[in-house]
Order: structure tokens, then sequence, then C-alpha cells
DNA sequence: TGGCAAAAGTAAGCCTGGCAACTAAATTCA
DNA sequence: TGAATTTAGTTGCCAGGCTTACTTTTGCCA
């Protein structure tokens, strides 16, 4: 790689965009008393309430110990709530409490908000590219064996039953 | 938002993606013995070698103090210098060791091939697309108000006076 | 049934990153 | 000149992320 393509640079640009966003919304999210990381968590569970945290943690991705700690400090908001899964008591599920409800339209607009000031002048047709794109490279990052051994782990379900 | 959009959603997959950079990257480069934002640091001071801590910290858009704290590591494995300006004592400049060279050469390789993994299938005009893109959302997230204050640098401006 | 392996969560350690507060040096300007 | 302000860099604190190592519980099977 040569000197001038460094700002072209996939890798560098990505992680850049990636920084600059977490930072918008952290600044804004600031005022609402989350990060993104624990705005991501609400979403993920609004969409899938009531997964253990293991399946929680696949599901998004993250280690199970990331996340153990991101549901701490929710938790202590009252946002989220373990329960104790009476058949396996190694399972806790997880599940929003009626407080986040409001938290939560506040943090779509803002989110929405901070969507559209990034993408800012993309048309439509850049904007579903960008997404493809977007998606294939991230079919290719999972299908690297790097990914196989634990991460995204897989392993297991098919298991017991 | 709804539901089934979740795995289209910019902001999701724009920092899935960077995560997964960073743990393919991260993997690898561990038995170089650096992490990304390591390798990143040198890569950006072999384009820019002897700039100040501040400059650098700027050119990378980084906080001075996370830069600092990246330079305490790198320096601490001898791959880089401060040298205290005799002219004006606060400043630091950076430069590379000889010592780094061979490190250099096995990080671009490395880098090389997460790179092509993870672009993998995409030919060139989506790749270029892409990046096009991705320069222009840096750049809406870097001119919102937010980012003015304080973080960029460029400081101070127009304050009480 | 009794031991062992696997699974769910947690804890601790490390690195990165931001923000705020600080120190030391330089600059401004009254 | 001397006080106030700016600037360069460091330090402290916290969140988040990964890893590794652990505790508890469960499940298998010999």
């Amino acid at each position: 790689m040569n000197r001038e393509d460094i700002n072209r640079n996939f890798g560098f640009l990505l992680h850049d965009v990636a920084r600059l966003m977490r930072t918008v919304f952290d600044r804004r999210g600031r005022e609402l008393g989350l990060t993104r990381s624990q705005w991501w968590v609400l979403t993920m569970l609004y969409a899938k309430e009531g997964l253990t945290q293991s399946e929680l943690a696949d599901f998004m991705e993250l280690e199970k110990a990331t996340l153990g700690r991101l549901l701490d400090r929710i938790e202590e908001k009252g946002w989220v709530e373990r329960r104790t899964n009476s058949v396996d008591r190694r399972v806790k599920r997880v599940y929003l409490t009626d407080k986040v409800q409001e938290v939560m339209r506040a943090l779509r607009n803002t989110a929405a908000e901070v969507r559209s000031d990034a993408l800012g002048d993309l048309n439509d047709v850049e904007h579903e590219r960008f997404i493809d794109t977007l998606l294939k490279i991230k079919t290719n990052l999972l299908n690297l064996e790097d990914m196989r051994p634990e991460p995204i782990g897989r392993q297991t379900q098919a298991k017991e039953r």
C-alpha cells in the first residue's frame, strides 16, 4: 500500500467511520443516559425478548462476558430484568421492563437522526448498494476460519433434547 | 424501524463489520505481537514520520490521551521513539525505529490478506463505490456540530475572550 | 450412582477509547 | 515585566470488547 492510498484504505475507513458513529451516538445518547452498546442491547431485546444470555450473546455476536457486563449496567438502571429459569437453574432469561418504553421511543428518534445525518446526501440506490456490500463483507468475515473456533458459537444447539 | 429491517440497519451493520474486522485483525496480529490500533499508529507514522503527538492525534482523529497511551505501549516495544524538541520543550515528535522495519513488512502482508479475505468476491467497481460511500459518510459525520467542540482539536477558537 | 464433561454465567486482566482534570511550558497583552 | 490564557502532553476514570479462568448446574454414561 503506498502512502497516497491511505485515505481510501478499506480497513482504516471502516474503523474511522464506525468510531465516528459511535462517538456521535454516545454524545447524543448521553443525555438519555445510555451508551450505544446499551442501546443496541435494548434494541435487540425489543426484537427478541426472553432469550437466555447465551442465546442473546450469540445473536449479537458478542462474548458472553461482554454481554453480561452490559446487562449488569442496564439492569442497574432498571431497564432490564434477568429471570432465573426454574427448570435449568443455570439459565437466566432477559426481559425488558415497562420502564424502558419511553426510553426506547426517544432512542428510536435519536437513532433515526444520527442515521440520516450520517447518510445525509446518499440517494436510495447508493444506500442500498452500500448495505448490500456491507452484508457481503460481513458474510465473508463470518466465514473465515478465524471466526469458527469459539466466537460465533453455533456450536452445541441440536444437542440436548 | 420494524423488526425485519434489523439486519439491514446501517448502524448495526457498520458496527458489526467493524468489530469483525477488528477481531480478525487482532487474532492474526497477535502472533506479530500487536493490536490493530498499534498497527494503525505504525502505518500512519510510516506515512507521516516526525509529527508531534498532537498533530498525529489530529491526523488520526483520536484524542491526544488515547494516542499517548498507544504510544506508551508501542514505545515499550521499541518500535517508536519520542524525541523532545529543543525549541519548544512541550513538544514531542514521534519517529519509527529501525527495529520496526521487519514488523512493518509482516504487517503489510497480513493487512493485505485480511483485506482480501474481507472484500473477497467484490469486483472493482463495487469496491470503489463502497469506498466512495464510506468517505461521504465520514465527511458527513465530521461535519456534524457534535464533532466540532473539542474532539477534532481545532479547539479553542472563539472562546470567551 | 457416581464421576466427568459440557454449558451458563461471572470474574479478572488487558487494551482501546472518550472525557475531564491536571502539569508544565509558551505566548499574549496590559 | 507579570498575570492570564493557550497549548502539549499525561493521568485518572469509566465503558466496552476480548480472553482466560472460575463456579455452579446439568447431563451423560459406564
